[in-house]
DNA sequence: AATGATGTTAGAGA
DNA sequence: CTCTCTAACATCAT
């Protein structure tokens, strides 16, 4: 008996954590057929949820892609599950004879006696099915932003779109629109390390700020990614914490502690509604205009 | 005990 | 179109 259960996906499911829940679950689910699907919570599916288990019922997990913090699951048939884990959406695969979880709410049943489950606290992770290649028609997809990669998020257009804009730039790099996959706290930590106050307006933003921004963020996500983000993996039992990019967060949650750069308090304020994480020495707002 | 905060995003309203 | 605010929901800390 090795491996019992699997849990894949953690707390925090920005861009990398998504990324790592991709390549755990392609590994677990990849081939695997499903023979039924129980919707214990039906408002997880966009659409009409009967449509959903008919049409997905018999199909075979090919492969999953993501784009942004968006899983795409692709079926054989020409089909595309559209999965986005919002705050706290887990995937777990397990045997059937397991119990179900008090927050399961999605459970595909699969070839081999194992079930892919989903699991959501808060209850406000989504599931849209559509034909593979009409994906991007979905309104979340469509008004994506490039992925956080040197080939498809460029510096100058970059800059374009941050000239545009009037709001603050932590709302900016939030809202998945000028680039996609960054959260909460990769935002604040992207800020933190390029040296600019969180409410700084984007129209403020110098063209080599830009650039050191622009180059942070793709780095930062790289360096979760390959720390697994924060995912937690349960093995038989026994939890094994397998993400530790938390070991290497400078400012998200460290409130009150000592900024690793010049030794300044951190500051926790809101900013557009967001608890917000910041040096008030190493990241100082230069203007003031509103 | 009640209130506020918690990783996200769609949708409403200005 | 752009921007801001709230709702969706459960849990935990204060």
């Amino acid at each position: 008996m090795i491996i019992k259960k699997r849990v894949v996906g953690g707390k925090m499911p920005e861009l990398p954590e998504v990324e790592t829940v991709r390549r755990g679950l392609s590994e677990l689910v990849t081939d695997k057929q499903i023979t039924g699907i129980e919707l214990l919570y039906p408002k997880i599916i966009q659409g009409d949820p009967q449509e959903f288990i008919k049409e997905l019922t018999g199909k075979k997990f090919e492969k999953i892609d993501r784009r942004g913090k968006y899983l795409l699951f692709r079926f054989s048939g020409e089909l595309t599950m559209v999965s986005h884990l919002r705050m706290e959406g887990k995937y777990s695969v397990k045997s059937s004879e397991m119990p179900l979880d008090k927050h399961t709410h999605v459970v595909f049943d699969l070839d081999d006696g194992t079930q892919l489950r989903y699991n959501d606290v808060r209850k406000f992770g989504r599931m849209h099915l559509v034909k593979t290649g009409t994906e991007d028609d979905l309104a979340a997809l469509k008004k994506l932003g490039p992925e956080p990669t040197p080939e498809t998020f460029l510096v100058d257009e970059f800059y374009q779109e941050l000239q545009k804009k009037k709001k603050v730039i932590k709302t900016a790099l939030l809202d998945q629109t000028i680039v996609a996959g960054l959260g909460n706290i990769y935002v604040d930590e992207v800020l933190w390390m390029t040296k600019i106050h969180p409410e700084t307006k984007c129209f403020e933003i110098t063209h080599e700020q830009t650039q050191k921004l622009h180059d942070n963020i793709i780095l930062e996500l790289n360096r979760a990614i390959k720390a697994h983000g924060t995912t937690v993996f349960t093995f038989a039992g026994a939890n094994a914490e397998i993400g530790s990019f938390q070991n290497q967060l400078n400012v998200y949650g460290k409130k009150g502690e000592p900024c690793a750069r010049c030794q300044t308090p951190i500051e926790k304020i809101v900013v557009g509604q967001r608890g917000t994480h910041f040096c008030p020495h190493c990241q100082k707002l230069i203007s003031v205009a509103s």
